[in-house]
DNA sequence: ATTACATTTGAACGATTGCTCAAATATTCT
DNA sequence: AGAATATTTGAGCAATCGTTCAAATGTAAT
């Protein structure tokens, strides 16, 4: 931060910036938070959450749904899994993934609501 | 797409991806419904979003608050407002900002609970 | 009018993202 | 063993992101 600071630190609203300060949760758990949304800020992998949502799928189910690469897929469903919201179960040559956990869409299926108005 | 199709068009789960497509939404939807879960996908974001929800903040209340640039925050804010999550109401030379509405609030705190478990 | 303060703006930057492509790996069938 | 299928991997690339910096704008006080 090279710019000297933007307002009086005597300003009217300190105490309230010093409450907050108190109150405010520390940054590893906003980084985790916004970690979380990230795997739901991007169209590919809301719609890949959603149609795990609806059914174990392999990766080409989803590759076929979406009109999508293999290897694209796979790259998503790599960064989902790490970022343990996916999980995955071999059946001869296919893996089988599904939601890690009902957060994840619950999440997804509210951002949907709100996104219909 | 220039690969070919990863797997068989006859596969066996032929009919559920055929149903998945019939009752998946649009594209769009999923469009704006990721672009919703971006605002909320820099912990910066998180940390200005759960500010506001307690008190309404001039720029240079969040400046202090978390120890960054007027510069960086007005960026962040001017992205915020033009998702419409924030709305701006000046008073003299300050900018006061706040939440538009409760969905994001709501948002961002079940996100901030998923995360502490 | 001039100064001071609060905020915004736009260019520039390094970092990250989402995809493609080609090659590797894993599994099954013959 | 060898071919066929499903998936993964890593390099490469354009696009986007989050910040900084310098300069502009808007507002109030002197």
């Amino acid at each position: 931060m090279s710019n000297k600071i933007a307002c009086d630190v005597m300003s009217p609203h300190c105490n309230i910036v010093d409450d907050l300060r108190r109150d405010m949760p520390d940054r590893e758990t906003f980084d985790q938070c916004a970690t979380f949304f990230k795997a739901l800020s991007d169209p590919t992998r809301t719609r890949i959450i959603w149609a795990l949502n609806e059914h174990e799928l392999c990766v080409c189910d989803i590759c076929e749904l979406l009109g999508m690469t293999p290897s694209a897929i796979s790259h998503q469903l790599s960064g989902l899994k790490k970022a343990r919201m996916v999980k995955a179960r071999r059946e001869g040559k296919e893996i089988f993934y599904s939601l890690a956990d009902a957060h994840i869409s619950a999440m997804l299926i509210s951002g949907l609501d709100h996104t219909r108005e």
